[in-house]
Order: structure tokens, then C-alpha cells, then sequence
DNA sequence: AAGTTTCATTTGTTCTAACAACATTTGTAC
DNA sequence: GTACAAATGTTGTTAGAACAAATGAAACTT
């Protein structure tokens, strides 16, 4: 599975691409690594990376219950359609969605019992992948790089 | 729409998550990030993402028919099914596909001149974003971050 | 040389994403 | 208060992705 894109990492390695493009590729070809690194890690819980950091956000909410809006200013894609996405996890059980009551617009979106059961377990797995991924870099490096790609988005 | 990003970003910058999940989050945040960039650079020319990147691939091969698993190795995500990407870029004149004589099974797949053409105009708008995304970084810079990106996959 | 395995691609199906149009509630201006 | 605009979600539609099964061609085995 990792061999199948060893023809894109020679070129990104050895090719004289220009700098400019040499970051951009290896910016996306590490963040499709890590979507796969995780989404496999995932697996065995049967959940997709989106519902699980919907999940995630919801857990960071600490009780106070998330609005669609909310979901989306910290969801890392754009996702258009939440609504769908928060459906999945209600009808899994995972997450709660209420009307609110003081502006009947907004929805009162929170994480069950089960959702919060279900991250301790997939947490492990997780931190897991993050860690080995980074296995070979130094914090120093972790924060250089981390700075850089601020810095693309400014 | 940068400003939907800012409750992401401020996390990003301020909160005391650990260092790999902050790497991680980072990497994925600027790939969709230079996504974004290059789809709207790419917009006034009718062509997703994915067809581009086919096209580059084609014209990289220099006149060499491509068949589609060489097309699949140099694709930065996995593209199950390149088959119908390939019939896109077909029914728009920007390539063209032949059952490979040597061997039936494969499939000779070549960029048209039209194809050529579109990525002309194409490359400075591409171009332009990948440098005005690199503009705050030095050649070391980049050079650095992309060898902690090698190690990642390593 | 018939049968089995492997290779390269295609096709079918199902699920998700993108985009736009719609609905509903709230806020504001007369 | 009625009218109009803005905020917040939902739904419809269309296109693209994921996964598995199927097709057809070449290679191997005995």
C-alpha cells in the first residue's frame, strides 16, 4: 500500500522541481499520509475521520452544547454539509441535537455518553499514529515546522 | 472565508495541545489550505483539481503514452477509480486513449494538444499561488520543511 | 494446450462532498 | 406592527470517491 506512491516520493526526493512546488506537493502528499494513517487507525471503530473530529470538537465543548456554525469554524475542511455529518453521529448514537430555545434558529448540538466512550477508546489509537508519525523529528523541528506552515496560511 | 478559519487557526497558535497532534492538525489544515488556493486559481478554467493533476502527469511523460497505473503512482491521493477521471478528460478533448498494441491489457493514455494548451494558461495562475504562498518562507526554510515532511513518511 | 493465476482496467454500487436553492426565525427600519 | 434584510439550518441535486466484483488479456504450470 505505502509502495504504490513511491514513484511520487522519488520525484518529490530527487526532481528539480521548483522549491515552491516541491512544498506544496509534499504538503499534500503527508497530509493524505496522515488521512490514511489515521482513517486506518479508525477503522476497527467504525467511524470516518469527519464524524470523528466532529466528535472531537463536540468533546471540547465540555458540556456546553455546539451549534452547526460553531462545528464548522473548526472543522480543518470547509464541509458544506454538516447537517448530514451530525445526522450520522445521531443516528449512531454518538451526539444529541436540540432546538435552542433562546434563538430557534440555532441547534443545540451535544456528545452522548457512547460518543464520549467511544473517543476514549479511539484516543489511544490515535496518539499512536501521531506519535509514530513524528517518531523521527525533534521538538524543535515539530515547532519550526508547525511556524512554517503558519506562515503559508498568513 | 479565511475568517471561517480563524477559531481552527487560533487554536492552532495559542492552544497547548501536544506538539505531533499540532504538527498533524497543522499539515492538514494547509493542504486543504493550498487546495482551496489552487481550485480557485484553477476556477476559470473548468477543471478540477484532480483532472489537473492527471494533466500534469500526462504532459510530464513528454509524448511517452501514460498507461493508468503509472498515472495512479504519481497521483498524490489513492484515486480508486482514474478510469472515469481519465473519461472526463477525454470528453473534453484534453486527452486521448489507445488499447496499448504490445500488450491489450493496458491502456495508452496521451494529453492532446489541447491539453497542452489549457495547462499554459494554467501554470502562471498556479504558479503565482504556490509563490505567494512560499513568500514569507526562505529557500532554507523550505528546504527544512521538506525534509521534515520526508521523515514523516518515512 | 487446457487450466489456473496474475495483471490492468472497467463497471456497479453505495456513500460522501460541493453548490445552490429553500425555509424559518430573528433583528431592524420605518 | 408590517416589511425587509440578515442569520442559521436544512434539503435537493449533481458530481466525485471508496470499495468490491467483474471483465478480459497475458503468463505460468504441468
Amino acid at each position: 500500500m505505502l509502495l504504490e506512491q513511491m514513484k511520487l516520493e522519488d520525484q518529490l526526493k530527487t526532481s528539480n522541481l521548483p522549491l515552491a512546488r516541491k512544498l506544496s506537493l509534499g504538503i499534500l502528499v503527508t497530509a493524505n499520509y496522515i488521512d490514511d494513517r489515521v482513517a486506518e487507525a479508525l477503522k476497527p471503530f467504525d467511524i470516518s475521520i469527519p464524524q470523528f473530529n466532529v466528535l472531537r470538537i463536540l468533546r471540547g465543548q465540555k458540556g456546553k452544547p455546539a451549534n452547526l456554525s460553531t462545528i464548522q469554524e473548526r472543522m480543518v475542511s470547509k464541509m458544506s454539509n454538516t447537517t448530514r455529518l451530525v445526522d450520522k453521529l445521531i443516528s449512531k448514537g454518538l451526539a444529541e441535537r436540540v432546538i435552542c430555545e433562546s434563538n430557534r434558529r440555532k441547534v443545540e448540538i451535544t456528545i452522548t455518553k457512547e460518543g464520549l466512550q467511544l473517543l476514549e477508546k479511539t484516543d489511544p489509537a490515535v496518539d499512536a499514529v501521531e506519535a509514530e508519525m513524528t517518531r523521527n523529528l525533534t521538538e524543535e523541528d515539530i515547532e519550526y515546522v508547525t511556524n512554517c506552515l503558519n506562515e503559508i496560511r498568513k
